[in-house]
Order: structure tokens, then C-alpha cells, then sequence
DNA sequence: ATGCCTTACGTTATACGTAATTATT
DNA sequence: AATAATTACGTATAACGTAAGGCAT
């Protein structure tokens, strides 16, 4: 049967223009290699070489024929390649999400339903996350609206609460509730990546952000300066409170989300597991 | 490495359902067919299969990986084909011509210029054969006039005259020369694949023709009736008088044909055998 | 009980390497 | 002399078959 190999070494033979040097690339001996050759033109049935005695080359068969192979060997590398992306794809759960905190939330949750499966996760703006659900880039979105597709299904996720981070020493640190423009003016701490609260945001048109690159970098600030910042209500319940800090609530429109998962229907069923868990986290 | 067998073992499996049914098939053992596919899933790198104790099936991977192994299979195949295919045409000689007497001639001139060439031989329209000696459907072409076409050249190859063969007792047996007109009305034999030469003939609207699908019967009808037929200057003298039949030149306009071997250009060289024979034949 | 896959082990076949040979540059 | 391919022969690896075992329907 014709085999990949001997097309290889043909391929090799062509590009190298001796048995000898060939065989060199190859890490074979030059007999074995002629012998190959042989076995190959025996097995398609036609000469592929002019032979002298010590000069071996390609006639138009084997010209065409090294091309052909050179072609083929690239199709079964292919081959390979896409059964292996496949495999890859199947272990791989791939999540998006408007903001962080639910989706390091989802993370983990996934992380435990799915042990053994690569939880590939990013933000993405909530156009991005609608397309990418339909299209199969994401198996689970979060958003903060029902998407309204065709094939797309939602659960809820619970909601979040945007509060001010306030030092205990801040004049405004006794208050219970506060709203956007009680700290306009002041410089506060951002963590990055905040999502969709960039946006809520940039209401405060007068405030300085020191926008920080590194969650470390946020939380040594966080402890060593008295800079005003922002956390949720999800946030706080989830990691507790931060210490030295009284998490104030902020009333403005806006500042309150509901999150939903949206995931195809199609892929209902081999997601019931996480769908079952996330339904747990609202009850 | 990953070879063809293999994948032909994969979807030899695929096709069959167990590796029982599948071994049987491929007139290997089961545990051999058993061992193979690990090692196909080893050199993929991806699990194909799930595997319970007595039952085996292809899994996402594997149904993908058998879908396009069958596809490299054909590839392979194709290749082999391809090479055959290309091998053939080098060892063929692909000639047309738009009369029989000069197409036996040519062909036994290149059987003797390149033996262990195949000689492809066909009578066609000269339409047929000019487009077929530029595209490549013929190497050499005998044409009764230039084809005038970019790369095509052309050699003489002597010229051919119709003749009436009539049977000794014959009433116009003794004429020197005869015209079309004169046997008008009469039933004549013919023999079969006269290209051009047919029509020629049907000027002649009131004579009945015996065409006859095979040499053979030809022949025969030539030597036991004595119906008048046609024959060539040409064909007389290179098989000999006919026994019994005297042969009467043609004088009517288009009776009388020069013929031209064209070719071209760019495959001079590998003719240069052929066309030397050729034109020896001429002087 | 039958069908199907796996493991274990001995065997064979095929591809390989080494060494010697021939021919060409 | 150096380079390149082939032939001859012994070797080794890898695929194979047989036999035995386990598990399911």
C-alpha cells in the first residue's frame, strides 16, 4: 500500500537531489532509501526516476508525483491538525462576560462542574457577547439584558450593586447610601477591567481615575492609601469586606444590574450540569 | 508517523461498526486491528474512540477523523492515478486524421519510429482535428489543407486520387479515366470510416451505397460480386492491384487531395523521428 | 451462551544498516 | 580520488497471529 513516508522521502529526495543527501535528512542509510524509491515506483506502477549509474533523477512521473505527494503530506498534516483543534475545542469551554465579578464567579463554577475542562474566558462588550454566543465563540455569555435570539436561552445569575469603597476616616463614611455625584472631584482607585461600569463611570465627569493594571498593584493601594474606590455589594459578599473600609451603597440609576447566562439551546444539554449550579447561586 | 493504512483501518472500522467485522474485512486480526488504533490514536495525539469492555465506537474526534481520512484516502488514490495517467500519455501517441488511407500509413511509420509507444488513432472532422492538434488532444494530425494556426507547423505527406474500382467485365472497365457522373445510378460498395472522402460522394445523388461495418465483409463482397467500388491511388499502390478489378482514375474537381501532417511546435523535438520518416516518405 | 475487546507472548516479515561493488566525474 | 547509486547479506524492529481472559448483552 502507498504509504506517507515514501511519499516523504520522494519529497525529500526532490528537494535534496541526491539518494546520499536525502537520506542524510531523513536519518536513513542511501541503500534504504534507493530501495524505498523502488518500492515506490513498484507500487505506482510507473518509473519515477531516470537512472545512471551513479546519478539518480526525477522524470516528469516523479515530478508530478513529488508535487502530488508534497500536496497530500500537507493534507494529512491537516488532517491532524483539525482532529486535534476538535479535541482541544471539546475540552475547552469558552465563557464571556460584560463585567468580573460574575464571570470569575462563573469560572469557578464551571471550573468545578467541568473538572478537566479549559475554562477560556474574556470580557467582551455585551455586542460582542450576543454575536459570539449565536456564532459558537462563546458557550455561555453574561449580559445584563436578555439577548432576544432565536436558539438563545437565558437563566438568571443575581444581580449587583455598585458601592463607593470608602477609608473609615472619609467624611462621608458614616452615610448609608450615597449617590455618583457626593464624591465628584476626589481621585479615585480603579480596578481594571471593570466591564460595562466604565461606562457608569464616565458620568463623573470631574473625578481623576488612577486606573491600576494589576489586580496586586489595586489591592496594596487599596490598603495604603486613603483613596476613595469602588467595589459591589457581589464583590464584598463574595470575598468579604475589605478591612479597613466601609463599602457604601450608591442609589443612582444605573448603578444596580440584574445578570443573565445566555447559552444556545443547542448546547442545553451538555451544559445542564453548570445550568443546574448557576440556577443553584440564585436560589 | 501517520500513515495511510492506518486510516484505511479507521474507516474500514467506521464503515463496519465493531473491530470484529472491521478485522474480517481488512484480513487482519482483531487484537493487530485493536493495536493499530491505539497507535492511530497515539500518533493523532486525541482520543478517538470510547471504550467500554466489549464495545467500541468512534467519538467526535474519531467520526471527524474518519470522515477526512476517507477523504485523503481518495487523495491518494488520486495521486496514483494522476502519475498512471501522465505515465500513459508519455508512452502514447495521440494522432487524427480526416482520411483512412494516410491515418494506417502514419500510424505504422510512428509504430516502427517509437516502438513500445502507443499509438492512439482516430479519424475526425477537420474542425475537430485542428483544434485538437493545438489543444493538445493530438500530437500529429493529417489535414488536406494548413491549418494557418499560431505554433502548429506542417509537413507534406503526399497526396491520394480517387479511383473507381470496377470488376474486368465491366462496361467502362476499358476507359483511361473516368468521371463521378459515370456510374451514376449504379449500386456501389463501400467500405466503412471513409472520412472526408464521404463527402465527396454525395454528389452523387442517385447511387445506391453498400456500406459495409467491416473490413471484412468488404472484402469479401469485393472478390464474390461485381459491384464497382472506390478505391485510391494511394491504397493500390502500397497493398497491390486488386484481383480482379481494375482501377480507373477520377477526373472530377476534389477527387484529388494533397495531404499535410501538422503538429505542434513546441513537441518538434520529441518528434523528430516521426517527421524524418515522414518526410522520407514524401520523396 | 455468545459476541466483542483486551492482554500476553511468541513469530514473522519488512525495513533497516553495514560492507562491498560499480560507475562516473 | 571522490561522489553516487546498487547489490548482498545479516539484523532488528514493528506489526502480526494465536491463545487466553474478562466483561457485557
Amino acid at each position: 500500500m502507498l504509504e506517507l513516508y515514501d511519499l516523504e522521502k520522494l519529497v525529500t529526495f526532490r528537494n535534496e537531489g541526491t539518494l546520499v543527501a536525502a537520506s542524510e535528512k531523513l536519518l536513513i542509510s542511501q541503500p534504504a532509501l534507493s530501495r524505498s524509491m523502488r518500492k515506490l515506483e513498484d507500487e505506482i506502477g510507473v518509473e519515477l526516476f531516470t537512472r545512471s549509474k551513479n546519478r539518480m533523477e526525477l522524470n516528469e512521473n516523479g515530478i508530478l508525483a513529488a508535487e502530488l505527494a508534497e500536496k497530500l503530506l500537507g493534507e494529512a498534516d491537516s488532517l491532524v491538525a483539525r482532529v486535534r483543534q476538535l479535541d482541544r475545542s471539546r475540552h475547552t469551554l469558552s465563557v464571556g462576560s460584560c463585567a468580573p465579578e460574575p464571570l470569575w464567579e462563573l469560572v469557578a463554577t464551571l471550573g468545578s462542574a467541568y473538572p478537566g475542562m479549559t475554562i477560556s474566558s474574556e470580557m467582551a462588550e455585551p455586542e460582542a457577547l450576543i454575536s459570539g454566543v449565536q456564532d459558537g465563540t462563546y458557550s455561555l455569555v453574561i449580559l445584563t439584558s436578555p439577548p432576544e435570539l432565536n436558539g438563545v436561552e437565558v437563566i438568571p445569575f443575581g444581580g449587583e450593586k455598585l458601592c463607593f469603597l470608602l477609608p473609615m476616616n472619609h467624611p462621608l463614611a458614616g452615610e448609608r447610601e450615597l449617590h455618583l455625584a457626593d464624591l465628584n472631584g476626589e481621585t479615585m482607585l480603579l480596578r481594571p477591567n471593570l466591564g460595562f461600569w466604565t461606562k457608569t463611570l464616565e458620568s463623573l465627569p470631574d473625578t481623576h481615575f488612577l486606573v491600576q493594571q494589576e489586580d496586586y498593584a489595586f489591592g496594596e493601594l487599596l490598603r495604603a492609601s486613603s483613596l476613595p474606590a469602588f467595589t459591589t455589594d457581589r464583590v464584598q459578599w463574595r470575598y468579604g469586606a475589605t478591612e479597613g473600609r466601609i463599602a457604601i451603597p450608591i442609589t443612582d440609576p444605573g448603578t444596580s444590574v440584574d445578570y443573565l447566562v445566555a447559552y444556545r439551546s443547542t448546547e442545553k444539554k451538555h451544559l445542564t450540569a453548570a445550568l443546574k449550579l448557576i440556577a443553584a447561586y440564585t436560589h
